[in-house]
DNA sequence: ACACAAATTTAGGATTACCGAAATCATTAT
DNA sequence: ATAATGATTTCGGTAATCCTAAATTTGTGT
């Protein structure tokens, strides 16, 4: 599956959380193309099976499509929280992580996800070692709890 | 610049490290694309000032274009060491780090490389945090020096 | 009911990057 | 020196994705 078509699947995803189905002038603004170009790619994933496409109406996923958007979807998710623990301001970490998105390895974003909920759930240690991080990466040296 | 010039800036600038000058065909067997496609890129780069190429002799970064390979191969090792860390094997860390190593912006990878450091330097505790997230990567489950 | 405005699609074209086959060049073995 | 071999380039095509402009459809206000 190409990149784009995901970028397309995950826009409806995030679209139709809101609202019954996903307007192509929706889909379009969403990935900041011309309609026109949505035009052509929502007919091609209907004709892969992916969404409902009915012309001039909106667009809805299928079960498939929904698969593919979701979990697109929560890679980005995954990958923003990771940068945003590497003090990565959101907004960038937003942009960056539509980057990194795709093709990536299951168990790349199984690790990633484990690391999210470790540094989110450990219930000791792990703030502490945060701030020191924070220290470090705003200082550019360790703080002194760090050093021996 | 194109995602795909910045690639084989770094083709070229990793097969320089070794050899005076990159050849077509290593090149081309180094992106995993046939030598056709190889020339052709070559010489848009070449006309763009980024690559010394003539017709059947090897090709050559010129300062501009060094610039690039180098940059692009330094984040793509600086996400492998990330994702290392987070416990990813290096072959898959390898192969995801080419997907993630285009189009971030300044921050993310400083702040990238900055972790990497932070983790590889840090004379006191994070070792055993490596650890503690190992234990909770592979069993699903906090360490007991991790619950209070 | 119907004209108009907004949304959408169609048509025609551009760009980037790939390939296979055929032609060209360079090197090496005799 | 030269013929064979391997590397490289050229040429003609394909596929994905985008665009603009023109045509079509939908829905709204009167």
């Amino acid at each position: 599956m190409m990149r784009r078509e995901e970028d397309y699947l995950e826009a409806i995803y995030i679209i139709t959380r809101d609202k019954d189905s996903a307007r192509t002038t929706d889909i379009a603004n969403y990935l900041d193309v011309k309609p026109a170009s949505a035009t052509e790619m929502l007919q091609k994933l209907s004709s892969k099976g992916l969404i409902k496409y009915k012309k001039y109406a909106g667009s809805t996923l299928t079960e498939k499509g929904y698969e593919v958007g979701k979990a697109v979807s929560e890679n980005h998710y995954a990958i923003m929280e990771l940068l945003k623990m590497l003090q990565i301001p959101e907004e960038i970490a937003d942009r960056d992580a539509c980057t990194m998105e795709h093709d990536l390895d299951e168990k790349t974003i199984e690790q990633i996800k484990k690391f999210v909920s470790f540094m989110k759930n450990c219930p000791k240690n792990i703030p502490l070692w945060m701030e020191h991080f924070k220290i470090y990466s705003e200082r550019g040296d360790f703080p002194s709890e760090c050093k021996e």
